[in-house]
DNA sequence: AGCACGCCGACT
DNA sequence: GTCGGCGTGCTC
């Protein structure tokens, strides 16, 4: 008989100690009973050292013959938990699903076939040679930049084969890999061996399935977003970033990790190459491949395509048609149209958002929870508040109790509204409000391949990876509203986002068009928009150095949140103390109500915090997170968003 | 996270 | 009188 510390997905702590009669090892799944329920977790090793002062209960079943987790991974866990303050069981809780987490074993099948071979081409050989080269040399990071279409994906093909041939196993991490299924397919044929992907909205049956051909069968690649990370294996020998510089890479639950930092640590730890890639970078990843702490990999722009002509539209002097259109993006468009061509219109919807307002005293209709603005949707005919999902099919002015309510602003409902009125043709509207499922995302692009509509108008979906051969028109309808949002990044975004756009037009054998609208064309950003043109990224770090911000400090954003206000206010000012008096160099900015100060009624207080290094930055905040625990109410919840993406 | 215990408001 | 609101604290 001995006794055994098991790590549970419980947030308030993680490990708990149970007797067994049987030999145990570390990485075993477990079923434990806690107060009256029972749990699964995963044994970390035997305690040799039990408490006089606690009565241990039994292990009710032992759920696998042998490890499922590997040691290493148990040390991943506690070092997300050290790097972001969160109790392993939180962490535990935030990776991996319950579901799979108590999933019996399965067996599924992995088909092997005859696998279709591409020769690389002249400007893929040498980054695949060089990467190539450092597979078995342990950890290295190699970023790889290059435009959409330039043949990244080919390249990690082929070094993911290279893996396979080996005995190790490749994991290929992209955002939101819901919207592309597809590409699952085309990598089992040019792999040989079915791909699988992982994500949330996968059926459990599925996730299980995956989870079980990853960590225990045949299965050599997986293809998952964020969460596929976390899928245990003993031998991971690649792990690939794709499109690293998404901000959609960032977990806003607990713990508000970034997968791309994450995968770096992962690979650090396991001692295997990671490769981040993408044709916009961050900066983070771009002043590493500079400082030579990444190896840098740039794929040059194929002369034998054309890059297409961008134009910047002075709104000022213009009279908008319709209210959205300059005069230039309005002749193009029909010009497109006229030629049998097709066209794809962004729309940024931050800033312009359709809220509404009283009629009467010309308040905004607030949530009545949180301190935000409620959003219309015309097609639902309702009100939501995008915090606390709350619903108000009727709303009413919370000053003057009026119930004469309108719409402000124009978001893609509006814009698509305008455009049908002016060409009196039918509009692609295309956002996550009008494709909330793949199915419905599958064949709204299909009706816009075969031709069913000649423009697009949409939101940042518009501008991901969709790769249309008849698209010879790209246009901007606004952009100026992401340069003024409290972000540092915000530049970097709107500069990520207009190459992006750029990339949609003209990818066949007809040049492109780019127009992009603005009411500032003297932004820095419009100028350095053409295929791997590093000016922006030069400008911008000069910046970053200048301000202090990221990449040159670590920088962590400090909630507190509590239902009562001054015990919020109380808790912030307690904390900015502590960290005062033991912050030596630290920059550490004066408590404040957070950007959106009350969700779901609780209100909430923040500060930032900046510092030279992550251990500087790791000392601070475990002294913070110590001292509340040990001198605040239970019932504060505190959270230590590190490395911050987002400060709405 | 769950789940129970416990202490205050309005109702079959 | 009790049903039920959620604040508080614990689970090996």
């Amino acid at each position: 008989m001995k006794y055994y510390d098991v790590m549970l997905p419980v947030p308030a702590g993680g490990i708990y100690t149970y007797i067994c009669e049987t030999e145990l090892k570390a990485g075993q799944r477990v079923e434990v009973p806690l107060g009256r329920r029972e749990l699964c977790g995963i044994v970390t090793g035997e305690n040799i050292e039990p408490r006089p002062d606690i009565t241990y209960r039994e292990i009710k079943t032992i759920k696998d013959d042998e490890p499922v987790f590997g040691e290493k991974y148990l040390k991943f866990i506690r070092m997300i938990s050290d790097y972001y303050c969160v109790e392993v069981g939180g962490v535990l809780n935030g990776i991996l699903s319950g579901a799979v987490l108590e999933s019996q074993r399965t067996n599924p099948e992995v088909k092997s076939f005859e696998r279709r071979d591409i020769t690389l081409n002249v400007h893929q050989i040498p980054v695949y040679d060089a990467i190539s080269s450092e597979l078995n040399s342990g950890f290295s990071v190699h970023l790889v930049y290059g435009v959409t279409g330039s043949g990244k994906t080919e390249i990690f093909i082929e070094l993911a084969k290279q893996v396979i041939a080996q005995g190790k196993k490749v994991m290929y991490l992209v955002p939101e890999i819901s919207l592309t299924p597809q590409i699952e397919n085309r990598l089992s044929a040019r792999i040989g061996f079915d791909v699988m992907s992982y994500h949330s909205k996968k059926t459990p049956k599925k996730r299980n399935d995956t989870f079980w051909a990853f960590a225990k069968g045949d299965l050599k690649m997986v293809l998952g977003a964020r969460s596929a990370l976390f899928l245990p294996s003993d031998d991971i020998g690649l792990i690939i970033v794709d499109e690293e510089h998404e901000s959609s890479y960032k977990q806003e639950d607990t713990p508000p990790y970034h997968l791309r930092d994450m995968a770096v640590l992962y690979g650090k730890l396991l001692d295997i190459p990671v490769i981040l890639a993408s044709a916009t970078p961050s900066l983070e990843s771009w002043q590493n491949a500079v400082s030579g702490r990444y190896r840098l990999h740039t794929i040059p722009c194929r002369p034998d395509t054309d890059m297409p002509d961008i134009e910047i539209v002075d709104m000022k002097k213009e009279e908008p048609i319709g209210g959205v259109l300059s005069e230039r993006l309005y002749n193009e468009l029909y010009k497109t149209i006229e030629n049998g061509e097709q066209a794809i219109l962004l729309i940024n919807r931050k800033g312009y958002s359709h809220t509404l307002y009283c009629r009467s005293c010309g308040e905004m209709i607030m949530c009545s929870n949180c301190s935000v603005a409620v959003t219309y949707y015309k097609s639902k005919g309702l009100c939501k508040c995008n915090y606390c999902s709350q619903e108000i099919r009727r709303p009413k002015c919370h000053k003057c109790g009026s119930d004469d309510i309108s719409e402000y602003g124009a978001g893609t409902e509006k814009v698509a509204e305008a455009l049908e009125n002016l060409f009196e043709k039918k509009i692609l509207r295309l956002d996550t409000e009008s494709a909330t499922t793949y199915n419905q995302l599958s064949k709204m692009l299909k009706d816009f391949e075969t031709g069913e509509y000649s423009i697009m108008a949409g939101t940042q979906l518009v501008a991901k990876g969709l790769d249309f051969a008849n698209v010879t028109l790209a246009g901007v309808i606004n952009i100026d509203n992401m340069f003024g949002l409290p972000d540092f990044r915000s530049k970097e975004r709107a500069y990520q986002l207009l190459v992006q756009v750029s990339g949609r037009a003209g990818r066949a054998s007809k040049k492109g068009r780019v127009i992009i609208q603005t009411n500032a064309p003297e932004t820095d950003v419009f100028t350095h928009l053409n295929c791997t043109d590093t000016g922006f990224y030069e400008a911008e770090l000069i910046r970053r150095k200048l301000f202090n911000y990221p990449p040159f400090v670590k920088m962590c954003r400090v909630t507190l949140s509590h239902t009562k206000e001054e015990t919020a206010k109380e808790a912030a000012h307690y904390i900015y103390g502590v960290l005062k008096s033991v912050g030596g160099d630290a920059e550490i900015f004066y408590p404040a109500q957070a950007p959106v100060y009350k969700i779901s009624n609780r209100y909430r207080y923040g500060m930032v915090i900046k510092t030279k290094t992550n251990s500087e930055m790791s000392r601070l905040i475990n002294i913070a997170s110590k001292s509340l625990k040990e001198n605040m109410k239970s019932t504060l919840r505190v959270r230590f968003d590190r490395d911050p993406q987002f400060f709405m």
